[in-house]
DNA sequence: AAAAAGTTGGTGTT
DNA sequence: AACACCAACTTTTT
């Protein structure tokens, strides 16, 4: 250990922000005690054995929170941000908790004499309760913590006090309080302190993937992106290259089938992980916007998808219960009904229907699909076809994606539920058609399922009406080498469409229960009494109620 | 109170 | 490819 002279040590300690560029933590921690010969800088990032420790039991090889492809992703980026450290007269001080990351750090910050404690601020539940106590900790030892905004481009806090306390609910309102995002930092570094004295304390070569013991990992198809800030910053600059594309760029009108060249930047996970700093690519975007002449506007531009996803941030953040239906204010109240087996069709890629069953393969051996995929699917598992809940599809998602993001992710789930944000539950995507639109060809679907890689066109969307002579000749029974249909969508979607309808009716009937009418004990009666009319009447009932007032 | 808006539906016609 | 139409949601704006 150094003596304990005046402490001119401070510490970056990362978790999200695996990145140097636009760090305002890594900045004012390399500041720390500048020009002293003293100085010391102690970049740490802390290997959580809560979020990596193997699940033999999980659906698919990782762990109970994290599938193998966004561990190896994780990595990587730490890899990554160890070279460009080294680069720079420094190293990533990597640890292991033995349990409770914070606990590792507050004795880092104590045995290593740290005098400032820098970190980016996190908004998740669980980021939030660990930051605390290490926060209360430093602060009971006199340690300067310094906890700047830099994940998203807004302070979620700042905004919701902006809204007088709530957070805005609509993407409008958003946008036109959030305003114009502060510039990235952008500081070139020349060389960053030494790293000073680590006592006893092992520091760990980043790991491989198969050093964590997932168990036998080999099947497993390597997710064409690599992780790092160095990957993240060169996929940036190729999708901005083509400023054409920047500027026209439409969310809504790619393409959720396009797999060798996805139909967007494919910059979410580096977002996630913050190997991309969110200010820095809206500024980029910015640069080539005043270089051409027209460019699309949010929400479906490009700067629209960065603003999307502060949205999210920002009213999870101002939600309690954001993550659940129950407790949770702004999502609708819907008795979703409990299969385990089509629950379990559907995790793992065997309803039946092609364009689905390739979607949630994709999920599972990359990490990633399309953003219309994965309405799809999300459409596919709750409102549209098996009414299952949305915290299921959720948390296979959560751990399934390199791109999950505890806000975003859960966001878009009400979402596509129609359980907050977005209402309109007559709109179900077809699990035929709609994939058929952008690829009659089906090639996502051969590629991600061998066994109907020779199915005809014509049967491809729909293998169970192909006629059995077809079947033998590409050799795919369905029932045998492919699963039938676990759900009939025309008669599952009506049926969807009709309780969707009952809940709604329900919600708005206990809604407003001051206002005395609709409160009125004769209505619930009636909604309640016969079950097999209780939609028709309630709605019925609701809109008379409604000329009533 | 009524109209308009809401990132991304499906089907059928031209 | 563009449009109307379907059947209809909630929230915001007028």
């Amino acid at each position: 250990m150094e003596a304990a002279t005046a402490a001119t040590a401070a510490m970056v300690w990362f978790r999200k922000g695996l990145r140097v560029h636009d760090n305002p933590a890594l900045d004012a921690a390399r500041r720390y005690g500048a020009g002293a010969a003293s100085a010391r800088l102690y970049p740490v990032f802390v290997l959580d054995p809560r979020y990596l420790r193997p699940d033999p039991a999980a659906a698919s090889p990782g762990s109970a929170r994290a599938g193998v492809a966004r561990v190896r992703f994780l990595l990587e980026s730490l890899g990554d941000l160890d070279a460009r450290l080294r680069r720079l007269g420094s190293r990533l001080l990597l640890l292991r908790a033995r349990d409770d990351v914070a606990d590792t750090i507050c004795a880092a910050l104590k045995d290593w004499n740290i005098g400032k404690l820098c970190f980016e601020s996190d908004t998740e539940p669980y980021a939030l309760a660990r930051d605390k106590k290490v926060t209360d900790f430093a602060m009971a030892s006199g340690i300067e913590v310094f906890t700047p905004v830099s994940h998203t481009l807004f302070d979620p806090a700042e905004i919701i006090k902006k809204n007088g306390g709530r957070p805005p609910l609509t993407y409008r309102s958003f946008v036109s309080i959030a305003g114009e995002p502060p510039e990235p930092v952008m500081e070139e570094y020349s060389g960053f302190p030494g790293v000073g004295d680590t006592g006893e304390y092992e520091l760990l070569p980043v790991p491989t993937v198969d050093e964590l013991g997932y168990g036998d990992i080999s099947q497993e198809e390597i997710p064409p992106c690599r992780g790092g800030e160095t990957e993240a910053l060169r996929r940036m600059k190729e999708s901005l290259q083509n400023k054409e594309w920047v500027a026209k760029f439409e969310k809504p009108k790619g393409d959720p089938s396009a797999f060798l060249k996805p139909a967007t930047t494919a910059l979410s996970p580096y977002l996630k992980f913050g190997c991309l700093s969110s200010r820095y690519f809206y500024h980029c975007i910015q640069v080539v916007y005043k270089s051409v002449k027209n460019h699309t506007k949010p929400p479906v531009s490009l700067t629209g998808q960065l603003l999307w996803r502060d949205f999210f941030y920002t009213v999870s953040y101002g939600i309690p219960n954001f993550d659940r239906m129950k407790g949770n204010k702004i999502c609708k109240q819907i008795p979703w009904s409990e299969s385990e087996e089509l629950f379990v069709a559907w995790r793992d890629g065997q309803t039946g229907y092609p364009w689905i069953d390739a979607i949630m393969i994709q999920l599972r051996k990359w990490g990633w699909m399309h953003h219309l995929a994965r309405h799809s699917v999300a459409c596919f598992l709750t409102r549209g076809d098996m009414f299952i809940h949305w915290e299921k599809g959720r948390d296979v998602f959560e751990r399934l994606l390199i791109d999950s993001d505890w806000a975003i992710n859960n966001g878009n789930w009400l979402w596509l539920s129609c359980s907050s944000f977005f209402y309109q539950y007559h709109r179900i995507y077809s699990p035929i058609t709609f994939g058929k639109k952008y690829d009659p060809n089906g090639n996502y679907i051969r590629h991600f399922i061998p066994v109907l890689k020779d199915m005809p066109k014509e049967y491809i969307y729909e293998p169970w009406t192909a006629p059995l002579s077809i079947q033998k000749k590409v050799k795919c029974i369905v029932g045998k080498d492919y699963p039938k249909p676990v759900v009939d969508h025309e008669t599952a979607s009506k049926d969807c469409r009709k309780r969707m309808g009952e809940a709604y009716a329900l919600s708005r009937l206990g809604a407003n229960p001051t206002k005395g009418k609709t409160s009125n004990p004769l209505r619930r009666k009636t909604s309640h009494g016969d079950k097999a009319t209780s939609e028709a009447s309630s709605a019925k009932l609701l809109k008379w109620s409604n000329q009533d007032e």
